[in-house]
DNA sequence: ATATCGAACCAATCAGGAAATTGGTTATGG
DNA sequence: CCATAACCAATTTCCTGATTGGTTCGATAT
C-alpha cells in the first residue's frame, strides 16, 4: 500500500525518473523556464499525463513552479521581478524616507571608505567642485544626488547601490512637488558644502568611521531642515 | 538688451508667463503630466511656436522634462518607475548580498523593537512556532523568509519594508538553483532557531541594541555556513 | 528681409485587439 | 487504466493605428 499522498501510477514514475535526469543535464536558459508540456512530454518520449504527474510531484516539493498561460519554471515561486517605486511612496511619508536614508546611507559610505578607488574619490571631488559652482537649487540638487550615487558606486556593492537607486527614487516621488524658492541659488555657507567635503574626505582617508559619522550627520542637518517645513505647514 | 541665453521672442515671453500661471492653478493629474502642445496652446491661445519656446525655457530650468511619444511632465526628469531585480542580481554575488543583508536587517530588527505591535510579536511568535515544525528544508525556508518580512513590517516603516522586499528578491534571485538535500529536515538544534528567538524575544522586550545585535550575529551564523559550500566547490 | 504662424511631416511611444502560446481540464477510445 | 486529442482560460506576442514631442516648409505680415 502507498502512501496516499504521492498515488502516482507506474508511467508517471518512470517519468519523474527521466524528468529529473533532464533536469540535471540542462543548462538553464537564464530564467529558469523550461520548455512547454506538449514539446517536454514528446521529447522525453513520455504521455503528457504522465509527465504532468511528475511535474506535480516536484511543485509539490518546491523545485518547480507553474503557472497558467506563463510555462514552468525552477524556483521556489514566481518571485517579484519588478518592483514598483510609486507604489511604495504612496505607503509612506517623508519622514520614514528620512529613517531609511539614515540607516543606510551611512552604511554605505562606511563601505565606500573602505573599497572606493581612486577614480571613485576624484569623480567625487569634481561633484564637490560643481556643487558650489550651481546657479540654482535645481541644479544643485541634481549634482548633489549625483554626489550621493557615487558615494554609493564607490561601495562597489552592487546591492547596496541597487537599494540606494530604490530608496532615492522613492525620495524623489514622495517629497516631489516641492520646489524651493526659484532664482535663488544655494548660499556660500550651505552646511550641506562642508558636510561633503568631510564625507569625502574620510572615504579618502580610509576612515570608515568618520565617512558613516559625517553621512549621519549631514543627514540629520538635511532632515532638520525638512521638518520645519511640514510644521509650518500645519 | 536682453541677455542671449534667453533670445526669445515677445510672444515667446508671453506665453511663458500664461503657462506659468497655467501651471499655478493645475491640479496636476498624479503623474506630473500635462496636457500635449497641441491642446494646450489651444487653450492658451497662443500660438505652439511661442509654447515651445516657454516649454524650452521651463525645461532647461529643470521644471519641466518632456520625451517625445511621451508627453511633457513636470519634475526634474524621467525617474525609473520600475527597477529589474534580475538586473540588481546579474551584476552582483551572494558576498554582495549577505554584506547588504548584514548593514540593513539589524537596523530593521532595532526599529522593530521600537515599532512592533503586540500583534506583529504574536505573529512573529507563531512562526517561530512553524520554524520547528518544519519537516522539509523547504518548508523552513518559507516560514523563514516570512518571520524575517514580518520583522520588517513590524519596523512599520514601509520605505524599510520596501527595501527589504527589494533585497530578498535579490537574495532569492542570486542563490537560485542551490538546493539543500532533499528530503532532510532542518535538525533540531540548528543555530537559526535560538537565533530567532533570542531576536524576536529582544523585540518583545523593547530591547532595540539587543535585537540589532541579535538580528547580527544570525546573520552572521547564516554566512558563515554559506561561505564554506562556495570554497568547497573550488 | 525677418519673424511668426499654421500645417504637414517624422520618429518614438502608447493603446487596443487579434492570434498564438501555455498550464489545466475534460472527453473519447482502446 | 491510460494515452491521445480536444477544449478552456490566463498570458504573451505581434501588429496596426493613434498619440506626442520635434522638425520642416510655405504663406503671410511687419
Amino acid at each position: 500500500m502507498v502512501e496516499p499522498k504521492d498515488r502516482i501510477g507506474n508511467g508517471g514514475q518512470a517519468a519523474l525518473v527521466q524528468l529529473q535526469a533532464y533536469l540535471a543535464q540542462l543548462d538553464l536558459p537564464e530564467d529558469g523556464r523550461l520548455p512547454p508540456e506538449r514539446e517536454l512530454c514528446e521529447s522525453l518520449g513520455v504521455s503528457r499525463g504522465d509527465l504532468r504527474k511528475a511535474l506535480d510531484v516536484l511543485e509539490k516539493d518546491g523545485h518547480i513552479w507553474r503557472h497558467v498561460g506563463k510555462g514552468t519554471f525552477v524556483g521556489s515561486g514566481p518571485i517579484e521581478e519588478t518592483i514598483g517605486i510609486s507604489e511604495i511612496a504612496r505607503q509612506t511619508n517623508p519622514a520614514d524616507v528620512m529613517r531609511a536614508r539614515l540607516i543606510i546611507e551611512p552604511e554605505i559610505a562606511r563601505e565606500a571608505a573602505l573599497h572606493a578607488t581612486l577614480a571613485d574619490i576624484a569623480a567625487m571631488r569634481q561633484s564637490l567642485v560643481q556643487t558650489r559652482e550651481a546657479a540654482t537649487w535645481r541644479q544643485y540638487e541634481n549634482i548633489d544626488n549625483l554626489l550621493h550615487r557615487q558615494i554609493a558606486q564607490a561601495s562597489r556593492n552592487n546591492v547596496l547601490l541597487g537599494l540606494f537607486d530604490v530608496l532615492n527614487a522613492v525620495r524623489r516621488t514622495v517629497v516631489w512637488g516641492r520646489l524651493r524658492s526659484e532664482g535663488a541659488r544655494p548660499p556660500a555657507d550651505h552646511h550641506s558644502f562642508a558636510d561633503h567635503e568631510r564625507i569625502v574626505d574620510a572615504i579618502a582617508d580610509r576612515d570608515l568611521a568618520g565617512a558613516s559619522t559625517a553621512m549621519r550627520l549631514h543627514l540629520q542637518q538635511v532632515g532638520r531642515r525638512l521638518i520645519p517645513l511640514h510644521e509650518a505647514a500645519e
